[in-house]
RNA sequence: GCCGCCAUCGUCUAGUGGCUAGGACGGCAGGCUUUCAAUCUGCCAACGGGAGUUCGAUUCUCCCUGGCGGCGCCA
């Protein structure tokens, strides 16, 4: 660990710093996620900022939506904003829309000191030198046209109305980084233009904003996207002229879509709010994603948050891309499902059930809605244990469990039929099962009996399917379910043999 | 177009100057099983190309190719 020096390692302070223009994106919550692991191993702090200069584009209810999912995933921040009430940290507010104040000081610092310039060039003249350039093979920069305007050129904009942008002054040369994960980089600035860097005295752009910002928040790490890497070298200009220290860098590399382009919505769900409705959980998300990147060095793959606090390390983060695949996600996801308590998975399936199967009477207590049945928790809990190690996602519950909460069942009477079986045949296999389970006591309607009773006349067949395909059919609806003994206990000796019955009655 | 970054199975990745190049997801085949799932077993599958360095390169160097990112009064 070369790059952070014994005696600093109590003062490490990392952020990241999502503007609230959309949703959490998967991105955002990786980056963040490392940001997070970072500061943890090092005992330091995490900071979040919320970049929202651009009031065109950002809105609260983002903020709240990021805000809210990184405290879902369980990726927390020692400073930043709360939830649901004004914070003002030990270094200012933490949404630079609230800091212009601050950000007043250094804009006038770096004006007076001559390194700005008020330019007047409209947005179309701009595009039409931009275009120029990239005709005659040149990069497209700002070449400077407004430096050294007389004080007349400047009283004759603004009386057009022309408002004018601050632009910096970049010098020519050749800025070098190390870069925690890649190494030693190198950028020649000639080739940048003079950068726009505020809009006004008290509104910077991004790349001044985060400048000072990190800067008068202390943040001595940034580590961010591997898209950000063409901004570094222009941040650290403003640095220089401001008399900032250097930061350390590192940057990650991108989470890619099945095209291995940088992931985006076109790729489908990429905010954590989609995978979280979809029934994903936090851990799995949590260990997906810090998978994608990062690795221990072993064969090992399940980690908790816990564990990624003791084990992540920069050093192990890989240098390239690395695509987005949702089948490793759903087993990961399986994974954790199939691992978590019963009782704590039913919990987090009933929301999913109360959308349209089930409504909430009061604590622990249900109504099924198409059979206006009365049922409590534990029901629900001998349902879903059904289906513990069939999901792969919590949404899935609804459509996996629905004849549970249906009056009449709707199937294809072949749907009946096993293998080359007639109607006939499997009629007179119902009425066996029908009048073996009628004979059970109420006491012995347990999966055990009534698997032990089938099971003994099942055998009498050539092929046990003969029975127990129909039956579970049955009772199901479905060509796919768990065994019929299981779901005949918990649906009850009535509803059992008025299934039975219903589907002779198919096959008559 | 210019600048920059990257390069091992389809995907996530381990790894080494000499190995049958390892694991996981997915796929395929099989066991268990009425079905599905879970689970177990097995199989398929990779070092982008060319030079160099070297006794020997997947590994080190250079070039090429390819992919990606950036080039805003967005962040």
């Amino acid at each position: 660990m070369d790059h952070l020096p014994l005696h600093q390692k109590d003062s490490v302070r990392v952020r990241i710093a999502p503007s609230p223009t959309g949703p959490l994106h998967i991105g955002t919550a990786r980056v963040a996620l490392f940001n997070y692991l970072f500061a943890r191993q090092h005992q330091g702090t995490f900071v979040l900022r919320i970049e929202d200069t651009d009031p065109e584009r950002s809105s609260p209810k983002w903020e709240r939506d990021i805000i809210e999912n990184l405290k879902w995933l369980g990726i927390l921040w020692d400073e930043g904003p709360a939830l649901n009430k004004d914070y003002i940290g030990p270094y200012g507010p933490y949404r630079q829309s609230e800091r212009k104040e601050i950000y007043k000081r250094y804009i006038k610092k770096l004006f007076d000191n001559g390194f700005l310039y008020w330019c007047y060039c409209t947005k179309e003249e701009l595009e039409a030198q931009r275009q120029e350039q990239i005709s005659r093979g040149e990069p497209p920069r700002y070449t400077g046209h407004c430096r050294n305007l007389t004080k007349e050129e400047i009283e004759r904009y603004k009386k057009e109305g022309r408002k004018g942008i601050l632009r910096f002054k970049v010098p020519s040369k050749i800025i070098r980084i190390q870069d925690i994960i890649r190494g030693k980089l190198e950028f020649d600035t000639s080739l940048f233009g003079d950068i726009a860097v505020a809009r006004d005295f008290s509104t910077p752009l991004y790349n001044l904003a985060v400048v000072i910002d990190d800067y008068e928040m202390k943040i001595n790490y940034v580590i961010r996207g591997e898209d950000h890497l063409p901004n570094t070298p222009k941040q650290i200009l403003l640095q220089e002229a401001l008399g900032f220290p250097r930061p350390k860098y590192a940057h990650l590399p991108l989470i890619l879509g099945p095209d291995r382009a940088k992931l985006s919505k076109r790729h489908g769900a990429v905010s954590i709010g989609d995978y979280r409705k979809e029934g994903y959980l936090p851990e799995a998300l949590i260990n997906f994603m810090a998978l994608l990147g990062w690795n221990p060095g072993t064969n090992e793959e399940i980690f908790s948050m816990k564990d990624l606090e003791k084990r992540f390390s920069l050093e192990r983060v890989q240098k390239s891309g690395a695509v987005f695949n949702r089948q490793r996600l759903d087993w990961m996801n399986g994974y954790y499902i199939r691992k978590m308590p019963t009782e704590q998975l039913t919990e987090k399936c009933i929301p999913y059930l109360i959308e349209d199967q089930i409504s909430k009477i009061k604590d622990q207590k249900y109504k099924i809605k198409e059979t206006r049945e009365i049922i409590d928790f534990n029901y629900l809990k001998n349902i879903i244990s059904l289906f513990q190690e069939r999901l792969k996602r919590l949404s899935e519950i609804r459509e996996l469990s629905d004849f549970f909460f249906k009056e009449e069942l709707e199937y294809e009477p072949d749907l009946l039929l096993w293998k080359n079986s007639s109607y006939s045949e499997i009629q007179k296999n119902l009425k066996k099962c029908y009048k073996i389970l009628k004979n059970l006591k109420e006491t012995e309607w347990q999966r055990e009996k009534i698997k032990e009773v089938l099971l003994k006349e099942a055998e009498k067949e050539s092929d046990r399917g003969k029975i127990f395909w129909p039956l579970r059919v049955a009772l199901t609806g479905r060509k796919a379910s768990p065994p019929p003994f299981e779901i005949a206990e918990i649906l009850g000796k009535e509803k059992t043999l008025k299934r039975i019955e219903e589907a002779i009655r198919l096959v008559s």
